[in-house]
DNA sequence: GTCTATATGACGATAGAC
DNA sequence: GTCTATCGTCATATAGAC
């Protein structure tokens, strides 16, 4: 019938500060694995930074691999937020599929090479014996689903060939997205979105891929979503 | 002015015996990162795969990262050498651009999904602190301008369009060839080449490619390397 | 060139006191 | 939830005998 005593925080405090603590750990686990690389991370040096004895991170992850798991997780999630309010965003402002195709990608692009220690992670799987689990994967499965729906979208719009699966068109796209990201991040880590010697081929690659991939607007078309003739392959 | 004796062999014989030994190094180094990933190797378990001690390996290489340098060197020279070879070879036999930039490029990527240890070395550089010494990475850059110089090549033949510097042409199809490869490795890393579901895209990415960067053939070019008409840009 | 012996240290993880 | 103490393992690397 009494109060919570003030030496017993009420159970949802002590389950934030938990969490707060957790978050911490991740930051700290990030920052080593960017100078020490993604398989050079240890507990011990997540302690020292954090000010505590190795042994008391257990209490927040009953192993290392479980600790991958949740920064696995943690970036899964993140690259999924952000392109999910891309794909949505541009859903509706999209004039044009090179519009959208650009913005959503330089999205997804910015967000791999300017955060090369989940790409790796996330892409590249560094870390002998680590397996994401179902949970810590499932944003990636649902990214990669929506993307497919926006794509079937694109091909009802009348903007993308339809003579072609949209999942074999996706499929074709992540190929230039993950390239410019490997390539970029290889060959020139430190070169931001905006000045890379890759990324900035983007608008290029895009161009490439619709005069592959893009279908001649209808006058429908045009009406609805305004012009996109400049899309329309230039004859040689 | 006694011949050698049995017991001293002679210094090219020592040498040779000497080179097995740490080609046998080499094989048995890629074999642990193909199990344990590449930052994975230890040094323990390839003497105790070689059946000597751990000491034993300091006659053949200095240091640990001295290993890893090797290793690079052996992976950056084969590739070189095959590639070299297949410019070389496709540039006499070629018949069209689609044919050179189809062959060449399988060959590459071929060569990566089926070298996932190298071309993780090569090209993610998951070791902590291993940079590559620049006599291991001469090949690596020696392939990239033996590879811009066929491009130019290509510009002379009247394959590939010459209004956009060869480099920038190269450094395109660059994004395809290591997104395929990246995106092969990661996603299924199981399937070979030929029935891998992103090499399998090889082909629709060379005629996607050609379709942006192919130039019409003049009817000169036509006549010095035959019908390549399937090429030009169909009208939509 | 190979060995034994050893220096030196990090690591992940657990037990149990407070 | 944090600590001390510790286990067990493995690592790279060196010294010096044979």
């Amino acid at each position: 019938m009494t109060a919570e005593p003030l030496s017993q925080p009420a159970p949802d405090r002590r389950q934030r500060r938990r969490q707060e603590t957790i978050e911490e750990v991740l930051d700290i686990a990030v920052e080593i694995m960017a100078t020490d690389g993604v398989a050079g991370l240890s507990l011990g040096e997540v302690a020292r930074r954090m000010g505590i004895r190795p042994p008391s991170l257990y209490v927040y992850f009953p192993s290392k691999l479980a600790l991958y798991d949740a920064l696995f997780a943690r970036g899964a999630r993140q690259v999924h937020d952000v392109m999910a309010e891309a794909y949505g965003r541009m859903l509706e402002e999209a004039t044009s599929f090179e519009d959208y195709l650009y913005t959503t990608s330089a999205t997804y692009i910015r967000w791999r090479v300017s955060h090369p220690v989940y790409s790796q992670l996330l892409y590249w799987r560094p870390v002998p014996g680590f397996t994401p689990s179902e949970e810590a994967y499932a944003p990636a499965v649902a990214m990669v689903q929506q993307a497919i729906g926006v794509f079937r979208e694109m091909q009802q719009r009348g903007w993308l060939r339809d003579d072609v699966p949209a999942e074999d068109i996706f499929r074709d796209w992540t190929v230039i997205t993950s390239g410019v990201s490997s390539q970029q991040m290889s060959n020139a880590p430190d070169e931001s979105f905006e000045q890379g010697r890759f990324t900035s081929a983007l608008p290029g690659l895009v161009a490439m891929f619709i005069r592959h991939y893009g279908a001649s607007p209808t006058p429908a078309t045009v009406r609805r979503h305004g012009n996109v003739a400049k899309r329309t392959a230039r004859k040689r």
